[in-house]
DNA sequence: GATGAATGAGAGTTCATTCAT
DNA sequence: TATGAATGAACTCTCATTCAT
C-alpha cells in the first residue's frame, strides 16, 4: 500500500478558475470583444424566459455560438447571473450615495433619489427587472450581497423620508419603514408593464411616480 | 400585476395532454382526502424554491410520499399550479365583483377594495406571493387566463379611480392608469416583505397601504 | 426590493440526498433488489477502463439501463467508488484485526496474514486491484480515511515483521519499513497478471508469495 | 510490469491520426526549443493528476502558455504520453540489454540489473511512476509495443532468475516466473511511497530492493 | 392509495482539438 | 511561436413522468 505520497489531490484544488489572462490591451478593463455581448445577451433571455427556465443553451443560441462555447466568456449560468447583478449594483449604488450624501434640503434629495432611480429603470427595463425579480437565484455569496445592498438602498429611502418629515415636507403620520416598502415595491414593478415605444416616455413616467410617492408620503406641495 | 408583457411563453408545447382519469364523482366536487393538503404543500414549496426550482421530488417529500405517488393527485407539476392560481383567482374575483358591481361613492369601494385586497394578501402570503411572481409559469392556456384576468383587476381598480376623479374625491391630475398599476405594484409587493409574527398586524399593514394608496392618487380627506 | 425574506436559500442546502426511504424488509441491510449488482458491474467497468476513463454511461450500459436510471441506484459516479472500497475495506480490516491482535508467534500470524491478503486479492481480482490502482479518485472525505487505512496495515505489516525479529524468527538486519512497503506492493501487483482460469490456482500463487515475503524478511526456515 | 491483462483498450479509435508536419529537419532530431520543457513539464502533471484527470489545460498552465498554443508542440494528449514512455523505454532498454547480452554469473548479472532499475526508478520518480501507473493510456499501437517490453523485461529477469539457479546460486525450488512477478511489483511501486529528500538516500535503498530480491529467490549468501 | 423502478430528454459543464491571425 | 476564439462531442447529473405491482 505504501503510506500517503503523490495522489490526486490537487484535483479537486478550490475550483482554479482558469480563464485566459487576457492582457490589459483591448477595451477598457481588460475586457474581451464579446464579454459585454454576452451580458447583454443574457440578460434579455434570463428576463424573456426566467433565470431559472433559461437555458445556456438558449444564450448561446441567441449568441449565435454552441454552449460549449460560451464557456469561454462565462465560468458558470450562476456566475453569468451574478455579473448582471453586479453591473446593476454599481448604477444604483451611485445615486443613492448621492442622495444619502448629498446636501439640501431631504425632500428635494428623496425627489431626486427617485427620479434617478426611476429614470434608470426605465431606461435599463430588463436589467432592472432581472435584479429585482431574480436576486434570488444568484449565487450564495453574491445573494448575500445582495441583500446587503437591497437593506442599504431601504434604509436609505427610509432615512430620507424620516428627514423630511423632521424638516417639516412630509406628514409625520407616515411610517417611513412602510411607506419605503411601498414606494420601493411600486417602482420595481416598473419594468413589468413599461414598453418603450409607449405613448408616455420615461420622462413623463418617472415624473408620475415620483409624484405619486411624495403624495403618498404626504407632501406638502408636490 | 400589471397587463400582458414579456413571458415564459416559447417554452410550452410538446406533451399533449391527455388523461381524463379521475371523474367528477366521488366525495363532493371530486375531491380526494389529500387533495387539499397536496396543494397547500406545493404553495409552500414553490414560493420557497421558486416554481422553476422547486422539484416535484421537493414536494413529495414535504408530503412524505414518493413523487411517483403524487401523480395519483396531479397531472403534472404545471397543472399542480394552475390550480393553485384557480384558486387565489377565485378569491381575488370575489371581492373585486363587489367594487365594481356595489353600490355607494367610488372612493368608498375602491377603499374597501384595496384593503381588502391587502388583507387577503397578508393572510395568504405564500398564496399571493405565487400569483404574482411566477404566473408566467402557468401553462399556456391558464397564463392567457390568467392575463386576462390581470387586466381586468387593473381596469377594475382604473375604472374605481377615475369614478373617484369625477365624484370629486380623487385628484384629476392623476393618471388613473399609471396610479393603478403604481398601486397595484405596491400591494403586489407585500409579501415579499412581510412576516407574519411581526410587530405589525395585517390590519395595521393594510389600513396603512391603503392610506398610502389613497394619498397617491389626491385623496382630499383620506 | 424589500429587505430580506422568503427567498431560495434552501435551493442551496447542503444536497440533500433523498433516497427513498427504502423500507428494512427485503434482503438484510436494507438493500434493493439491484445494489449489488450495480457495484459488481462497476467494478468490472471500473477495473476495465480504469476509473477516470470509464464514464456512467458505461456503467449503465453494462447492467441494462439508462444512464439517467442509474441514479436511482447511486448519488454520484464518485461514490458509487466510494462504496466499493468500503467493501474492501471491510474485507481487509478483518484479517488484519486477527493478524494484530491474534496470539502466537509473530512470524506465524504474519504467515497467516500475508497468506490471507494474497487469498483475499486472489479471489477479488477486480476490486482488490481498484484498491490498489484508483484510491486517489476517491472522495475528498474517502480518500483521507483511505489514507489512514493504508497506513494502518503497513504499520500492522512492520510491526510483525519487528516482533518476529524479536521473536528470532527473522533477521535483524532487515528494515521493517522498507520489507513492508517492498511486500506490500509485490502482493498488491497481483491482479495486474494474475486471472482466474491460468494453470495456477490461489492456494499456490498465495503460498508462493507468502514464502517468497519470509524469504525477502530473512526467515529461518520458511 | 506484468504481461498483457485488462485495459483501456476499447476506449480508443475514432480520430484517425494524420498531421506530418514539422519534418525532422531544423535542430538535431528535430527537436524544437521547449520541447524537453514541455515534455518535462508533462511528467509532472501527468503523474501528479493521473494522466486521464490532467487535462490539457493543466499542462499548458504548468508551461505558462494557452492550451491551444500546446499543440505546436504536441500532436495530441495521447501522441504526448507515448512520448514519455519512449524515452524510458530508451532508458529501461539500456541496462535490461546489458544484463542479458553481458557476461559473467547470472546472480552477478541480475544483481545488477536489479541495482540499475531501482536507482533508475529513485532518480526518475514521476516518470518510472508513470509508466509502470499508467501505461495503460498509451495508444494503441503505442501500448501494445509496451506491452512487448514489459513482456521483454519480465522475461529478461526471469532467465537471469533462472540461469542464478542452474549455477547453483538460487534455489532452485523457486518459480522464476511467480518471483519475477513478485519482484518486478515490489521495485516497481518505489515512486508510490519514495521521495527525495527522505532519510534514506537512493542508494540505500537500491540496495535493500536489491536484497530482499535476492533473499526472496533464495540466493545463498547475498 | 402508494411504491419502486425505470425512462428519456435535457440540463450545465468540460475538454481535446482546430485555425485564422 | 504563440494567441484567442470557437467547435463538437462527451460527460455527470437532474427531473418530470409512467406504470406494473
Amino acid at each position: 500500500m505504501a503510506p500517503n505520497k503523490p495522489d490526486a489531490n490537487s484535483k479537486r484544488s478550490p475550483k482554479v478558475t482558469r480563464k485566459p489572462k487576457r492582457s490589459t490591451t483591448g477595451s477598457l478593463n481588460g475586457e474581451r470583444a464579446r464579454d459585454r455581448e454576452v451580458i447583454d445577451v443574457a440578460i434579455q433571455i434570463f428576463w424573456e424566459k426566467g433565470y431559472a427556465s433559461a437555458s445556456v443553451q438558449d444564450v448561446a443560441d441567441a449568441l449565435g455560438m454552441l454552449k460549449g462555447s460560451l464557456y469561454y466568456y462565462i465560468d458558470s449560468k450562476e456566475s453569468l447571473l451574478d455579473k448582471i447583478f453586479e453591473d446593476s449594483h454599481d448604477d444604483l449604488m451611485k445615486f443613492t450615495k448621492e442622495a444619502t450624501d448629498g446636501e439640501g434640503a431631504a425632500v428635494v434629495r428623496l425627489t431626486r433619489f427617485l427620479h434617478d432611480y426611476a429614470m434608470w429603470t426605465l431606461t435599463h427595463l430588463e436589467r432592472a427587472g432581472l435584479y429585482s425579480r431574480e436576486w434570488r437565484y444568484a449565487s450564495d455569496s453574491s445573494r448575500s450581497s445582495l441583500l446587503e445592498q437591497q437593506r442599504y438602498y431601504d434604509r436609505s429611502l427610509r432615512t430620507l423620508i424620516s428627514a423630511g418629515q423632521d424638516e417639516g415636507d412630509l406628514d409625520v403620520d407616515v411610517d417611513p419603514r412602510m411607506a419605503s416598502l411601498f414606494i420601493w415595491a411600486a417602482f420595481t414593478g416598473i419594468p413589468d408593464w413599461y414598453s418603450p415605444g409607449s405613448k408616455m416616455g420615461p420622462e413623463q413616467v418617472a415624473s408620475a411616480y415620483v409624484e405619486f410617492a411624495l403624495r403618498a408620503c404626504g407632501a406638502r406641495h408636490p
